[in-house]
DNA sequence: CCATTTAAGTTATCACGATAACTAAATAGC
DNA sequence: GCTATTTAGTTATCGTGATAACTTAAATGG
């Protein structure tokens, strides 16, 4: 079907299929990720946010700033989804001491607990996608 | 970083990245495509219920049942965007004559003009995609 | 040192995905 | 042939992404 859009383009229909079909992939990966998540209370973006908290080397806490650009995300989406961490008490913000616009977020004892929960059959999931054959 | 993380879940490492790689590269092009469609009045599903449409070879039009099947999305998702794409006199909807429940949907000479316009550029970005190198 | 500009976060609003609950029509089964 | 169930589509509600506009604090610069 590519081909007959294509070609008359000048595309090469290989490409352009092989453009669709990792979308289709990464498309039901991330289906199965947000499953996963959606049954353990979590999403996505929520786990990314532990995940990069915790893997700081040096401090135990990130500007909402530092992990919007980590995850490469808008800053009223981080804002939303920080108030509904700390509301489930996955993490607790502070106000930064050296920056009166700022906060600090911390991972709480639970919010750590989760993400190692979570993690096995996360790494699981991503280990099955690239196992399988690629689907069409 | 994933080594510190899969290890000790007992997953590999180059699998976990290699699944980690193609979702920000499809979420990459995703993005791209999306803000190609915004400039163009469009978004990639109301791209894709016209190229679904346009595509079908026996008849000129399909049932959104057909549309929502074919391109993998749920019913109420696809009633919103057909009541968007008559707006913008794009489709029109009739009622079905053989049954009682159902519509079909036909493309208009403007969307069909429309999907014409934004094809070369669709597989533009397509082919442009898996010709780059892999981004990390 | 005060005015302007830049930066951090939040709120408001919108697009797009989902599921649940509903209406109405077609089909099954007795 | 009338009830049951199934199916098509819509509405309502929610989660998650975006941008624009706003508030407040920091940095710049005359």
């Amino acid at each position: 079907m590519v081909e007959a859009y294509a070609a008359p383009c000048g595309a090469d229909p290989v490409r352009i299929t092989g453009a669709l079909v990792m979308m289709r992939r990464a498309s039901l990966l991330i289906r199965r990720l947000d499953s996963y998540f959606a049954a353990h209370g979590l999403s996505q973006l929520r786990f990314l946010v532990l995940i990069v908290i915790d893997r700081e080397p040096e401090r135990r806490s990130l500007t909402p700033n530092d992990i919007a650009q980590r995850i490469d995300i808008s800053k009223p989406v981080l804002s939303r989804t920080l108030q509904g961490l700390e509301q489930d008490c996955l993490i607790t913000l502070a106000a930064s001491r050296t920056d009166g616009r700022s906060k600090e977020v911390f991972l709480t004892a639970e919010g750590r607990q989760r993400l190692n929960d979570l993690l096995p059959g996360y790494f699981g999931i991503l280990s099955e996608e690239t196992a399988g054959p690629a689907p069409d």
